[in-house]
DNA sequence: GATGAATGAGAATTCATTCAT
DNA sequence: TATGAATGAATTCTCATTCAT
């Protein structure tokens, strides 16, 4: 906004984050979180090795903010729509149009999937902290009488599992269709795979 | 453990393969894939650092030949079970009761949650492999008449997805009772939620 | 030597890479190209290993650096009094005088030879490419009417092989002499073995 | 030459000797000889790692044994050209005849010179030894009467100069003229560049 | 705060050499 | 004598982190 000495970057503390952010988003994307390194996000970066140090204290912090983000961005429209089912239809099918969308409209934080290379899934505390979420939403369902007396664990990692590994091969689809992929995550969780919509 | 004379030549190459690839198997499930270090496989292991170099190139190597070890080994016997179903029950029932018991028999290999810590995930090309293996296996069930005219891609990431996050689940459990997580999975998918066993 | 405030950022980069080479002058005068090691180096050093590697990927580039150093330091001033020779006897008397005077002060530098021990020559790319500069301007002198018309490849080897191995010869001798040494090798290819002056 | 049991190889002691050498020649060609490792020596023959430390002790000493081979097969042959010359002409001419005649004959043991990258030169005790001699035959030239009183060490140096240049230049050429180089060297030594003949 | 060179612990890897067979 | 796997010291090299500017 105002004249600044030429050669200095007008860079906010905000901004810099979020230059990190997108560079080891990047970064994890095409060297997987494991062999990624704090010097290679650097270097994805116009900035200095120390100002990393100003954000962050490790790789492993940089990834954290990266999946808290997501966690913390889809968790609360999760829990919300989940709150507000008033039926096992809506309960799963909400669920999973929001969670699909989301994975739609974040592409990059989700593609972890290479093919004929190893593919790395790294779920931090906060993801985790996710997952105790539905279970306790699935619980308090069956509290309702929306959902019958399953055992909560593994009904909350079917979901999990259903989503996550639907959500990788969607993305592999041009374009991703989110709402198709709910339907079919909804009518399997629904009705088992005879209830499933038969393929055009 | 027991003394042994001097000089004599006690281990054979195959004995050595094995003995790092243990000493594997127990350091990544100690510190997780990530954290590991080929030094930290070596100290796990009476064996010189130059030993290892002769078996593996990489930790990766390593990691890989644990997991394509496990894939190759459930992998026959999962094609077979599903190539032998006369049923959408026994295709899905026998497919998950073989996978559960074998994750319940290898928990080592498949332990990778540790609460309130990251979860790693990597899947090998060989592990890889047998997802796109189960999809065949779905397409000509299809084909037999057996499933109905599904997303075969789907449908196989669906499964892919209850079976690995409901047996991390299952480990959890003390003791592991793969026959009743074969069970609710079978169930899941076959009828859905409301076909679900009630939990007592 | 003295004392220095601490966290005194003293050393410059150009300094570092200046302190680098020279260690490993030393270093390779000592031991030789072939027994030294990138450690070696580092330890002739007051800097830290990893400093090493922020100028050099390896004892090879240093190495080259070195000798390129030299290379390129005296080619220009060959070249030069070689172009501006007017006879057979300065394009060779100054050419030798050039050379065997920056050996002499570049003692370091070229000192191959150690009784009783392998000696090693190492020519860059650097280096040669100061031979193909003779080849060229024995060329020119040839197309000037300065030389016969003779082989240009093999007067310039001789050149070479007289001007190396007799700087060798003369690092030997307490002090080197690099006048009497150019004056015997002009007179040599001047005039042959009969034109040499006859020693005291 | 008589049955022997399957897969028994055939190998004396002194062929071992002559597999290793001849597997050495190859590989310091290949990759020079400070690159070149025991390994690599060994990986180019059909023997085993131990087996090498039955004929030699390090790289070193195959090294020297395929110099000193060279060296001591040439030396003697020099040794009584010289002695045997009756004027300045014939010792120069002879020397330089047999000299490049050898190396022609013993290519890949003189080929160093690969265009665009560093060419080492390595030489051992044995060869020094031979420039010893050389310089022992000058002075005894010159006390003959044969040579004028010159510096015999920098005439030496410069013999073995234009020798060993020339002779990389020779090898180049295809097909090497051993007897042109001879020539050369020869009337360059004998008359300076005014004798050189001049090229057709 | 930003910079980026220096640091040095430690991880990866090589390789000469040994030695049981 | 030949073999070739095992050895582990030595070496190369990386990388998170510091800190003077």
């Amino acid at each position: 906004m105002e004249a600044r000495p030429p050669g200095r970057r007008e860079r906010t503390k905000a901004q810099n984050r979020k230059v990190i952010l997108d560079a080891a988003r990047r970064v994890f994307a095409e060297m997987g979180y494991g062999a990624a390194t704090v010097r290679d996000i650097i270097k994805a970066t116009p900035l200095a090795s120390g100002t990393f140090y100003n954000y962050f204290k490790s790789k492993e912090e940089v990834y954290q903010a990266i999946r808290d983000e997501v966690a913390l961005a889809i968790r609360p429209r999760l829990r919300a729509a989940r709150a507000e089912a008033t039926s096992v239809e809506t309960f799963l099918s909400e669920g999973f149009r929001i969670f699909f969308a989301f994975v739609a409209a974040n592409q990059a934080d989700f593609r972890h999937l290479k093919p004929d290379t190893m593919r790395f899934r790294v779920d931090t505390p906060e993801v985790l902290a996710g997952f105790e979420e539905l279970r306790a939403d699935v619980e308090e369902a069956i509290a309702r009488g929306l959902l019958p007396a399953v055992d909560a664990d593994y009904l909350m990692a079917a979901l999990v599992g259903v989503g996550f590994e639907m959500s990788e091969r969607m993305l592999l689809r041009d374009p991703p269709d989110p709402e198709a992929a709910a339907a079919f995550a909804t009518a399997l969780m629904l009705g088992g795979i005879k209830a499933l919509p038969v393929a055009g």
